[in-house]
RNA sequence: GGAUGCUUAGCUCAGUUGGCAGAGCAUCGCCUUUACACGGCGGAGGUCAGGAGUUCAAACCUCUUAGCAUCCACCA
């Protein structure tokens, strides 16, 4: 007897494993022993040091972890790669934020010390993220760590930028960008992010120059006036056409502009005139090439106004528009005011309001990046993505993409590789650092998506020839949540392709976010976030990472509630107790044995036939990374086949005194069992492994077996009928007791129209589970018999009992009636298929004789 | 403006090549049956958002309308 406690405690459980995982190198890629295997390779998406793990993390790691042991298992030697991002604009609002609270300014503290504090800040992060990486039971190769910004990294990332540089395809431009005035830094396209804002439009007089008559102009943002450079309208447009050459007055500044005509503007909006501003608006910056037109810069890079607005030199950006309307208006030149609800570009990080405006950057040239990733999607090589849709995503960014603005006014961060020659003023890219005495660096630092862009290879080892590099490269499965497709699934498949000539993954596997249970995003303002390790504490790993991967379709949304792991809590508590209740059917001397598939009793071949099935299920929908679907066929198995009948009926041919059954039996039973904890192991690798170290004859770890396979036999299919129709008539019996509202345990009186060994076979099961006080053998069928597969079944003749029957007919009628009508429908006999119409039949052949017998 | 996803039981969602609609929770009966009351058994509950089409057959394929959500672009 086996002492296990009654109820599944998770904690106890879950204490120690991760460790003993640990111990035994089991999550190690590349050892010796596993050097024959082949290859299975993937990296978890590197979660940002800026804080700490949230349950969005979790989903995806579980995923990820969950297609990791089941490949271990499946026979591969895996890699699973840990890493972390140093997330250079993220990371370093916090810190700033950190030091502002301290009363410290960053630029007095300095560049190196910054930079200190900020390292200080990644360890203690970095320590809590693994911390929780090991609580959530990842199988990660802890020993293979990487970070953005070590040492391989700050090579890889030199090497790629003086590549691209020496090939042309990173320069140094003025061009508009977005810029952040609160970080005081650029941003790229996808750092932004556009909200719906009430704002005003205001409508100015622009006088012409004679004062003949003015021009109705409209702008949302009257302080960039100072550095209107023309007003433009369309050249098609009758209304202005005779206006071309001639010079309006700017009500800002007083400043002479000409009027021209460009095809940009649109008749139909607004008066069809438009202020032009070149260095604070990428369209207007269009038009001021065509036309050759000055580059105004009117902001500072914190937002305020710089000395070309005058008297509003200084004043913040918001200060200085109401002023200048007021301004404006005194002078008669306000025509009206209209409050609108606009987009309006917010930083991603800040949320500051980003000011489009002309810099000097540098930027990576896309096209022909983009173009040679497009061209192998085209190809046979493709990377393949699940599910299908986001291909599309995928292509349609980098058919449209524009350059990609890299640099940055950080200092956490790879410092761009460029140096100035002090005297010569000669600019040099080096892969190795210079002579500062010599030379002076790049002030500026990259996107952080840069670095994170070589993750499939840098990580890896590249540049150099690695072994990990040769031997799991590319990885075989990316899995990510559809928000980061632009950022880094698509920058890493274009540095992919340009530095190694293949796609740096096989398959992309893109997952959802997770949502609270209405819905909504989890936010700091909603205070709805879930915090993983609360989860975990109350109701244990296995638990969260069941509710993460049963409650997931690929690619969409999950609403998460702490309900749905309370559910999975009790599914596995329920595996407790059926594992408790096996494991104590073995006797002192139990040694497990090879299936003798040719005396299986017909239960036995029933479980095992099932068995067989959700083998294949899962198989099939894990290969898909269905693990929702793959879930439910295990719960479906554990639940209603494995627990609810094949260990009751196990009970009955366990008080038999058939010795050999018995044996046999048990022998099912922990062949079962031991598949289903290997079956369970990825999605609740705790629980099934605990449960396993109480097995016979069980190896050191889960870890050492293997994916079970299809027994490759033919069951016989009068066995598998037999226990169909036990199953059926034990459901209609309970039925039939409800029905006349008779209490479960109710003895009622049975008869059975069948051979005598069928009626042999049978008896117990319906003994027991119909609390049959008496079950009689008929020789001769009669009335009330319900139909099974294997035989007749009828209830003791009560008057009411009539109303179970009459249930039955309606529904044969019912069954009837539709199989009639297919049959009866010639199209359906030529055009559907063979299997279908058999199929047909073969139901109506049958119920129409069961019908029969009833009337 | 362009694109995508979603709409199925009271709620949250599945539904794998088209073949008589499923689960969990909630609800309503009944049951302390020797693994499990974190339990067992049974019931009730659906015009698969609306419309049209293709098909012998549509929750599923095509078109269309509406609502919700998200992404991309962005007109001053």
């Amino acid at each position: 007897m086996i002492e296990i406690e009654k109820n599944y405690d998770h904690k106890k459980v879950e204490e120690g494993k991760e460790q003993f995982w640990l111990d035994n190198h089991y999550f190690e890629a590349m050892r010796e022993e596993n050097l024959s295997k082949p290859p299975f390779s993937m990296i978890v998406p590197p979660p940002n040091v800026t804080g700490i793990l949230h349950i969005g993390h979790a989903i995806n790691t579980t995923i990820i972890d969950i297609i990791a042991r089941y490949k271990k298992l499946s026979g591969y030697d895996v890699l699973f790669l840990p890493a972390m991002d140093h997330a250079g604009i993220a990371t370093q609002a916090k810190v700033e934020e950190k030091l502002r609270q301290e009363g410290v300014n960053k630029y007095e503290l300095g560049r190196e010390k910054f930079l200190e504090e900020t390292y200080k800040w990644k360890d203690e992060h970095a320590d809590y993220i693994t911390k929780q990486w090991l609580a959530l039971g990842l199988s990660m190769d802890y020993s293979k760590s990487r970070f953005t910004l070590d040492d391989g990294m700050q090579k890889a990332v030199a090497h790629v930028f003086k590549t691209l540089y020496d090939e042309g395809l990173i320069y140094r431009g003025e061009r508009i960008i977005n810029w952040d005035p609160e970080l005081k830094t650029a941003l790229s396209d996808i750092e932004v992010v556009y909200k719906e804002d009430k704002g005003e439009f205001y409508y100015f007089k622009y006088w012409l120059e004679d004062h003949s008559t003015y021009l109705e102009v409209a702008t949302t943002r009257p302080e960039t006036m100072f550095g209107d450079q023309a007003v433009c309208f369309n050249p098609e447009d009758e209304r202005y056409k005779d206006l071309e050459g001639k010079r309006v007055i700017n009500p800002a500044n007083g400043e002479l502009l000409p009027l021209i005509a460009d095809r940009y503007v649109d008749k139909e909006f607004g008066t069809g005139v438009m202020k032009c501003t070149p260095a604070h608006d990428p369209n207007d910056f269009k038009i001021a090439k065509r036309h050759n037109l000055k580059l105004v810069r009117i902001l500072n890079d914190d937002g305020t106004m710089n000395e070309k607005c005058g008297e509003f030199n200084g004043l913040d950006r918001y200060i200085c528009r109401d002023k200048l309307v007021e301004k404006i208006k005194s002078e008669g030149n306000l025509l009206k005011i209209e409050d609108i609800t606009h987009n309006v570009a917010h930083s991603e990080r800040s949320h500051s309001v980003v000011e489009p405006l002309l810099s000097k950057q540098w930027f990576v040239s896309m096209r022909k990046l983009a173009d040679a990733v497009i061209e192998i999607q085209n190809s046979e090589d493709k990377t393949s993505f699940f599910p299908t849709r986001f291909a599309d995503t995928f292509l349609t960014w980098l058919k449209n993409t524009d350059d990609w603005c890299i640099s940055r006014q950080l200092w956490w961060g790879h410092r761009i590789p460029v140096y100035t020659d002090k005297i010569t003023g000669e600019v040099v890219c080096s892969e190795t650092p210079l002579d500062p005495e010599k030379y002076s660096q790049d002030e500026d630092v990259l996107d952080t998506w840069f670095s994170s862009a070589l993750a499939p290879f840098a990580f890896l080892g590249w540049p150099e020839k690695t072994e990990l590099l040769e031997r799991y490269y590319p990885l075989d499965v990316m899995v990510t949540a559809y928000d980061i497709i632009f950022f880094w699934v698509e920058r890493m498949a274009f540095e992919g392709v340009h530095f190694t000539k293949k796609m740096p993954f096989k398959k992309v596997y893109i997952h959802g976010l997770v949502r609270d249970e209405k819905g909504r995003k989890m936010s700091k303002s909603l205070n709805n976030g879930i915090d993983p390790f609360k989860v975990i504490e109350e109701y244990g790993t296995d638990s969260l990472r069941y509710a993460l991967a049963t409650n997931s379709t690929p690619g969409l949304d999950v609403n998460f509630s702490m309900k749905k792991v309370e559910n999975a809590h009790i599914f596995l508590n329920k595996i407790w107790n059926a594992s408790r209740y096996v494991l104590n059917l073995f006797p002192e001397d139990y040694v497990p044995f090879e299936i003798d598939f040719s005396s299986l009793s017909p239960l036995d071949s029933w479980i095992l036939n099932e068995r067989d099935k959700l083998i294949e299920n899962v198989k099939a929908n894990m290969e898909k990374y269905e693990l929702g679907q793959a879930a439910n066929y295990i719960y479906n198995f554990i639940y209603d086949i494995f627990c609810s009948n094949y260990l009751e009926f196990s009970k009955v041919t366990l008080n038999s005194d058939d010795e050999n059954r018995k044996k046999e039996t048990i022998n099912v039973l922990y062949h079962c069992l031991k598949d289903i904890l290997t079956i369970l192991f990825p999605f609740c690798p705790f629980l099934s492994e605990e449960i396993y170290s109480y097995l016979p004859f069980h190896k050191k770890s889960l870890y050492e077996e293997s994916y079970p396979l299809p027994y490759d036999v033919e069951y016989k299919k009068e066995d598998l009928n037999f226990a169909e129709s036990l199953v059926e008539s034990i459901k209609f019996i309970r039925n039939h007791k409800s029905i006349l509202s008779l209490a479960p345990n109710y003895p009622l009186n049975l008869a059975l129209y069948t051979d005598e060994k069928t009626y042999k076979e049978v008896y117990p099961y319906l003994k027991r589970f119909s609390f049959a006080k008496e079950i009689t053998l008929l020789l001769e069928k009669k009335g009330n018999m319900v139909h099974y597969l294997s035989y007749d079944l009828s209830v003791e003749d009560d008057e009411k009992a009539k109303q179970a029957i009459a249930k039955r007919i309606e529904f044969l009628k019912d069954a009837i009636a539709h199989s009639e009508k297919l049959l009866n429908n010639p199209n359906f006999l030529a055009k559907a298929k063979k299997e279908k119409v058999d199929y047909e039949k073969e139901q109506y052949e049958k119920y129409t004789s069961e019908l029969k017998s009833y009337l």
